[in-house]
Order: C-alpha cells, then structure tokens, then sequence
DNA sequence: CTTGACTCTGTAGTTGGGTCCAGGGTTGAC
DNA sequence: GTCAACCCTGGACCCAACTACAGAGTCAAG
C-alpha cells in the first residue's frame, strides 16, 4: 500500500510516515519500481499501536524501545520483560495520580452543587492540599 | 522571596519563573526599590500547583485557564463546575486507557513468567489485541 | 568602594513531534 | 501521449515549553 493510503488508514499525517522513517520507528519499506514506498498491510497496525502508545504518555524513543524488544525474538524476551515491568510501574504511578487528581475535580464539582453559602471553589484548594506522593524536592 | 529562592523552593529554574510570567501563568509580583521581582510566600504553593497539574497532562493553556476560574470567586462557580467536569471526564477516559495498557503490560510480564517454550514474548499482540473503546475510525 | 553573587531585559537556541514546500519524477485514465 | 493525481527528496518551518546568553544594574560583605 503506498504512503497516502496508509497515512489515511491510520489517521495520520504522510509526512509523519516519512518522519517516522528518519527516525527509526518505521523500518524502509520496499519500493516500487517506480521508487514509491510499499507498505505492509500490519503497517496500519502498527502506526495505530505507536498512535494509541503516544495517546497514553510515551514519547517515542519510549515506543522505539517497545518495538525493537519486540523485533529480538525469545532471547531478548528478559529485556523485554523488565521493560514492560519498567513502564507497567510507571503506568501504575501515573495512574494513582490522575486517580488523585480525578477524585480531586469530582469534589469541587460536587461542592459547586452545594447552595452558594457553602461553596468555596477554591480550586487550588481542592487540588492542591493533597500532597504528591513523598516526593519533596529535587526531582530529577 | 527573590526568583532564585522561589525557583528553588518550587524546584524550577529561574527563567521558567519569567517564562510563566511572560505567559500571562504568573501575574507580576511587586517589585524591590532596585527592581528586583518579590515574590510572595503563596507563589510556591502556586507553582507546585502548575508543575503538578503538568506532570498529571494538563498543557499550560489549560493550567491558566484553571487558574483563572480560581480568581472569579462564587460569581465564575458555574463556568468552573463545567469547566472542572470537563477535565474531570477527561481525566477519567485517561485513566481508563492507560489502565487498560497497564494490564496489557502486566500481562506480558505474566507472560515472560513461563517457561520459554510456552512464551510468545509478542509485545504488539499483548498489547494490541484489545481493541480500543468502541472507536473504530475517524478519532477526531 | 570594590568585588562577587545575584538580578534585570531582550533575544536566540533547544527539544520533541511533527508539517509544509519547491522542484521534480511516476502513474493511470482518457 | 497528455494531464491530473500522486509520490519522491532535502530542507525549512511550526508549536509548546523551556533554557541560555549577553550586557547591564543591584546589593551586601569586607
């Protein structure tokens, strides 16, 4: 399949294909005779993976990570493993504290349900007197 | 508190500090006789307010704009709430996504568990083969 | 009253993740 | 065999969110 017909199929831009290539993430495709590239019909997946991958926070030297463990075969399955054991913490984590700050939202909107004596709508407030997870200073 | 005591309470680098205010993220703080920015003790609370809020995927245009729904008092309750219930629906889908990919992640890592014979270690497939939440085509 | 640490301003550079464009080649329907 | 629709390349440009820098002013200790 050529570049815009993958590019359409995946929702994304042809020149983001052509980006993806510089980069590493998408390996050369065949070409025509011609010289235009020829996808793999699991091209499309594989762009929605990297796409849904991206959505959830991973940037793409992280995705690139993801993929190449899956290029390696069983041997590099013990790398892959801590890994993926790697991001599912950091999902984890991540996941607590958009729960956190999720929890924290659906106070102040149920205080603004209250009648207009008792709201505060404070919304640092609401947020912010939870404390992050002991992590005081110096964070990198 | 002068920018570098500020900066490194809140664990920012000082331009950052003038960067916020050029954004329009931190109104100007009084200044000394010589003209140096004095900001008060609330700007560190402030401050870890918006990195927190970053780190949780809020962009800083949404920041500003919680920010200023702060500022409304009881007048702006009903523009926060809706606002606030937005982001709250938001944070929730996020949540949900990233859940799913965290348990496709722990599953791979199940995986790996097993003795070689009976892994596939196919970190696309783990992960893939969930199909999103009823979107087929056309994100956005 | 000098010296070194700090601050000011405006402007330019960086990183990540694309996106656009000019100038040219390839296809396929007519 | 022509013409629109597509594709190629290398390079420039864009946005968000910083970060760095030059050149000048401020301040407190000695």
């Amino acid at each position: 399949m050529r570049t815009s017909e993958l590019a359409g199929r995946a929702g994304v831009n042809t020149e983001t294909l052509r980006y993806y290539e510089r980069r590493g993430l998408l390996t050369e495709p065949p070409r025509t005779p011609g010289g235009y590239r020829d996808y793999p019909p699991t091209a499309v997946e594989l762009l929605r993976f990297i796409k849904r991958a991206q959505e959830l926070g991973f940037t793409l030297d992280e995705v690139e990570e993801l993929l190449h463990l899956d290029d390696g075969g069983p041997d590099s399955c013990d790398a892959a493993r801590a890994l993926a054991e790697h991001r599912r913490a950091d999902l984890a984590a991540r996941i607590r504290d958009l729960q956190r700050m999720h929890d924290s939202l659906a106070d102040l909107v149920a205080t603004c349900d209250l009648p207009r004596a008792d709201r505060s709508c404070a919304l640092l407030e609401a947020i912010d007197h939870r404390p992050g997870p002991a992590k005081p200073e110096a964070i990198s």
